[in-house]
DNA sequence: TGTACATCAGTGAACGCGCGTTCACTGATGTAC
DNA sequence: TGTACATCAGTGAACGCGCGTTCACTGATGTAC
């Protein structure tokens, strides 16, 4: 039966949510419509009111994550110091908790290897989402421009790399990565 | 028509090397037993002669891969000094021909995000291979015992980050990225 | 060394299954009067 | 404000397709004599 307008928004946020949350937790490919559609409590057939393909979700579901994931750090860095919110921000990368929640984590690890992948949509979400972060970081740097980029570039691919793997091993050496990479724990 | 053990034992290679090149190319859940038994020069209905299940390729195929990309640097660590085998080693992993051939490349950045998604065989896998990368890396490091293996995971970390990065973002990002994250371009 | 035959590596059709997408249908919504 | 009706969000069956796996078959290999 039809819905009211109201309704149909809320289903179309609760969708590109869940699919958010999935796309992060399993994978693009591993996640299907069906069981998107059943993240929002719905089933597959309506999916094609909201959407023309898979793809046209996978875009706003990986902008929604970097949105939510990113702004975050943004806004505190507009209140606090840029350098005190970056270094926050580190940390809470690094946590044990991060690495056992991807699917309200950074896209960053989650989802390079969809992009790789990709030569369409995903892969222009993902270089824009990236280049947000390093912006972020850039900002709490010290230095001349160049220096602050590449010393961002740095830190955000060991970041990256710490949770790929942490997430990709056995628990202790993934207690071991995390740990190695906190500025107070090597 | 059955065939010789001789050529069944080259098909069985063929198979792992095909496979091992493949799954880092496209990731383990998007490639198929026929497409690895196609790589190989043959059909599908063989693969069974061969293995179990596509698990067991998997397993023998990243084996094979962490094999094909570690021994190297092991044995010019047994002949040169352990330092500078693993700052050629660095310096190749950051290089965009490795970016470029994730097929030939280190399993690490192809195969972390489906061995995350895993928790059987590939787990143990991708496990035991990032072990033995470390302790190559610990080899060459400099300190107390605990330093140098928290420096080997940092270095580790920011290599498969950069890779992994790299190739899920546009070209110039991607660039940045390696020159960023060598010793002599930062 | 030669011959008869059992073995079995590889082929290609077939299986059940899940995928992305389509479509006829339902009935509440929104609108024209 | 009430009423008649067109719209269309969501349902569930169905589509073609590719997957991992199975299986009857083929004919060269390897072996027993």
């Amino acid at each position: 039966m039809r819905v009211s307008q109201q309704e149909m928004d809320m289903s179309h946020r609760r969708i590109v949510e869940g699919a958010s949350r999935l796309f992060r937790e399993r994978g693009v490919r591993s996640t299907s419509v069906a069981e998107a559609m059943g993240a929002a409590g719905m089933t597959h057939g309506g999916f094609y009111r909201h959407f023309a393909t898979k793809e046209e979700l996978v875009v706003a579901a990986v902008r929604a994550a970097f949105d939510e994931f990113i702004a975050p750090l943004e806004a505190r860095q507009a209140i606090e110091s840029p350098e005190k919110a970056v270094a926050e921000f580190m940390s809470m990368y690094l946590s044990p908790e991060h690495v056992a929640q991807p699917g309200f984590g950074c896209p960053l690890p989650a989802l390079a290897a969809d992009s790789a992948r990709d030569s369409g949509a995903l892969r222009k979400e993902v270089s824009s989402g990236l280049e947000r972060l390093v912006q972020a970081f850039v900002k709490a740097g010290v230095g001349p421009a160049r220096r602050r980029r590449e010393q961002a570039l740095r830190q955000i691919s060991m970041l990256v790399g710490a949770v790929v793997l942490a997430r990709a091993v056995d628990g202790d050496a993934a207690r071991e990565l995390l740990q190695a990479c906190r500025p107070d724990g090597g």
